[in-house]
DNA sequence: GTCTATAACATGATAGAC
DNA sequence: GTCTATCATGTTATAGAC
């Protein structure tokens, strides 16, 4: 094992390989979870698709749950602090970035939430965060948590109508016009009046 | 079959028990669908739910495919015609009915719309019958539509959050609270600006 | 010894026999 | 209407390759 010190800067050792197959496996799954959802993406196509037998992604991840799991697992979005208008704007911008390409591993969650008891519980604390930080920004009222809940579903709606489903209505329009004809509406939702 | 006319008015024919057992297979299927969507619901599950054999739900239908199709077609919903105004307080009744008790066919569709291609087509269209309405009731412009379909999926995505999902910050929250604080920012949407 | 591939078993959808 | 057979899939156990 240590008798040859490192024969060739590109012969990868064995660890090396096993770590790169796995990141491979990974990101197969992240992107069939993504477009199939959890239940109708098989351990057979990911392994296909990283051209590995499926025996061994068993080996890597235990189980097929526990490959979502970690394809799913993402760092957490930038918290947002500052006044509520420039919020507003941030979301909208996030929601810019949605309508583009959301990562798969968002996809994978979003996809999979409705139908998948885990992925519903990662939407949950996913979607918890979000609401926490915005709801942190507004001016506080009793009902802050509710509008910042009211918003952020609110955009969830929307993306799956744009990316899930693709609504003709949707589909059709530029980023650009739904952020401004969005925002007058959010503000509206995130300014306390009773 | 015909030789003795009707022995008693209690005892149901053939036919009618046949119907009878379609229609239990039918009421089951639609709840465990509601539930736990397409996939996850086994032809088992439901042959057990409505006390009759695994074999028999495919002798009705055919294809398990067949029984979600039967199970989720539902009535249209009501189209409204009025003033926008007035369009708005009807969609935020009709949201105060979803985040009562959706029906069980309508859960069915959205529990399972992100992950099964019928599913999704059936969403479609029934979301874009109700984005039409809306847009032919609105002040006409051209982005008359997309208002119309920005409503109608933030409504999905609250709806979502609610019923699906559970947030904890709507979940607390009285309908009637929910249908106030939405009012405004919805009649936002709605009117025509650029 | 460690990585990979093959075989075996359980459950579910569906088709055909009875 | 019920029972049995076939096929796909998740998962585990076992054998083969380097």
């Amino acid at each position: 094992m240590t008798d040859y010190p490192d024969p060739a800067p590109t012969a990868p050792t064995r660890v090396e390989r096993r770590r790169a197959t796995r990141a491979r496996i990974l990101d197969s799954a992240r992107a069939l979870f993504a477009e199939r959802g959890f239940q109708r993406t098989t351990v057979r196509a990911v392994a296909a698709a990283a051209g590995v037998d499926p025996a061994l992604v068993m080996q890597h991840f235990g189980t097929k749950r526990q490959l979502f799991t970690e394809a799913v697992q993402t760092t957490a979005p930038p918290p947002g602090g500052g006044d509520p208008d420039a919020l507003v704007d941030q979301l909208l911008t996030s929601l810019d970035i949605k309508l583009g390409g959301l990562p798969d591993g968002t996809l994978a969650t979003l996809r999979s939430m409705l139908t998948d008891p885990d992925a519903a519980e990662h939407a949950r604390r996913a979607l918890g965060g979000q609401i926490d930080s915005l709801a942190a920004a507004l001016p506080h009222s009793d009902d802050a948590e509710l509008r910042a809940a009211l918003v952020v579903t609110a955009m969830v709606g929307i993306t799956i109508g744009h990316q899930l489903l693709a609504l003709p209505a949707l589909r059709d329009a530029p980023a650009d016009r739904i952020a401004a004809v969005l925002r007058p509406a959010f503000k509206c939702l995130t300014r306390e009046a009773t």
